[in-house]
RNA sequence: GGAGAGGUGGCUGAGUGGUCGAAAGCAGCGGUUUGCUAAACCGUCGUAGGCCUUUAAAGUCUACCGGGGGUUCGAAUCCCCCCCUCUCCGCCA
């Protein structure tokens, strides 16, 4: 959401740079929307007043004693007169308000002009791909075969898409969700939060998940809730609607919660194995920056991501997202790419987005110090890891010839082991 | 699930039909006083949208006292529904 009064006045470069996205703002119909709208709330206000101002006097003709049936009559017949101004003001409001949550950020000046994944830019790159003197497999083999991963139980208690982690599987992922919020609160300065996995619609509108990727969420019968797809949501949610201290910024959070997509039209994408799921684990980084050091901040978010994968021991790389691959809500974004084996190719397993005011707009938060005017946080967030695809860059980067993984050292201590063997 | 009490500005909190966008206090901001600090005193201090204006400010209007509907010429105040918080009871990991 654009702060309105900037919109208006910077029309015409918002619509230029919004052509790389590409996007296209109509406005002529963002002209003639405003316009109308515009008169029929100033028609609307003006009988408003003059109600207002008929009704006091008629509060002070009583207070005299005087007779006001003609004048409260002639109120009366206003009234219908307004509630007809009032719908048609409405109703060009909330058109004027679809139109302008439906447009897009506007991408920073330094996110690279570009059509798809194929002109993102490469900023990082970190070790190199993994070299076998065996034919690596793929973790969808490794897996069922070290008996650490079980997708046709899944499949029998939910269904597709799901899997089941057994032993030192389930161990792995948990020691991963440890490892990295122990990292992140301990040495990167981020404070835990543990948020419901369960969040209403107003949560979602806020993120810029609602109204517009409804199909990718699970809802709960019956209810205003929905499953997390992220924790960005409860996370950015926390301040809503609040004023925070200027001077406590930035707030840094971190966060584990699971992840519960629809996955509506990714069919015959990523089938194989736990890439994509319908339930997934993250640990999330949330930050909320005054707008003039968030740049620096998202930096340093990317860069608190990409040291969990260093510690690792985990080859990836990073790439700035250029204007036509990059999500309708962030200013800019940098994807971390690990590198997988199994697939032979560098895969997303964390996504770190600036979205300078555009969901604090939504979400009314804002700060303040002293002297200073309210005004909007820039918010930010990263996956810091996804911990399934975490998981699996493990088993395939770390695998033996016979099959067995060997646990990164940093997670020895989590695993209490220093090998993963078959159990058959 | 049952019974009761509540939800008011950044915070605390008064306000049961018109003079209320809302007392008072705290915090903040500007100033006076003052070796410094503290204190005291004076002033100021909500958000969004419209009009006016080149922009901003100022001015003016409209809306907002948890959310939505209703009664009324007029609602923070009365009525209905919903949400949330607290207390007690029941149930429960």
């Amino acid at each position: 959401m654009y702060d309105l009064g900037y919109f208006r006045n910077h029309l015409d470069a918002i619509t230029a740079r919004l052509a790389d996205r590409p996007f296209s703002v109509d406005v002529d119909a963002f002209r003639k929307l405003d316009g109308e709208r515009r008169a029929a709330v100033s028609e609307a206000e003006a009988l408003k007043a003059q109600k207002n101002a008929e009704s006091a006097e008629i509060g002070k003709l009583k207070r005299a004693g005087q007779d006001t049936a003609d004048k409260q009559q002639r109120v009366r017949e206003l009234d219908e007169l307004i509630a007809k101004l009032d719908d048609r003001a409405s109703a060009l409001d909330t058109e004027f308000r679809d139109l302008m949550s439906g447009i897009p950020n506007l991408p920073h000046e330094s996110v690279p002009v570009g059509k798809s994944a194929a002109d993102n830019l490469e900023v990082r790159r970190w070790g190199a791909p993994t070299e076998f003197k065996f034919e690596p497999k793929p973790h969808w083999d490794l897996g069922p075969d070290l008996g650490i991963l079980d997708f046709e139980r899944a499949a029998k208690i939910t269904g597709a898409r799901f899997v089941v982690y057994m032993g030192l599987g389930a161990k792995l992922e948990r020691a991963l969700i440890n490892f990295m919020l122990d990292v992140h609160t301990k040495e990167h300065g981020y404070t835990e939060v543990l948020p419901p996995f369960a969040i209403n619609s107003a949560s979602l509108y806020c993120t810029g998940n609602l109204p517009k990727f409804e199909a990718d969420l699970f809802k709960l019968q019956g209810t205003d809730y929905y499953l997390a797809p992220t924790a960005e949501v409860p996370v950015t949610n926390l301040y809503r609607d609040e004023v925070l201290d200027l001077d406590s910024l930035p707030i840094k959070l971190c966060a584990y919660t699971p992840c519960f997509r629809s996955e509506a039209g990714s069919y015959g994408r990523d089938v194989r194995g736990i890439i994509r799921q319908h339930q997934f684990q993250k640990v999330e980084l949330v930050k909320f920056s005054k707008p003039e050091e968030s740049y620096a901040e998202l930096d340093k978010l990317t860069a608190d991501a990409q040291d969990i994968l260093e510690r690792l021991g985990l080859p990836y790389r990073t790439v700035v997202l250029c204007t036509g691959d990059m999500g309708v809500n962030p200013a800019k974004t940098y994807d971390i790419e690990v590198w997988l084996p199994g697939q032979n190719e560098y895969k997303e397993i964390s996504s770190c987005s600036n979205f300078e005011g555009y969901q604090a707009r939504r979400a009314s938060i804002r700060a303040k110090s002293g002297k200073s005017k309210a005004e909007h946080v820039h918010t930010l967030n990263g996956s810091g890891l996804a911990v399934g695809r975490t998981w699996l860059a493990i088993v395939e980067n770390y695998q033996q010839a016979d099959g067995s993984v060997v646990v990164p050292e940093a997670l020895r201590s989590y695993m209490g082991t220093d090998i993963i063997r078959g159990v058959k």
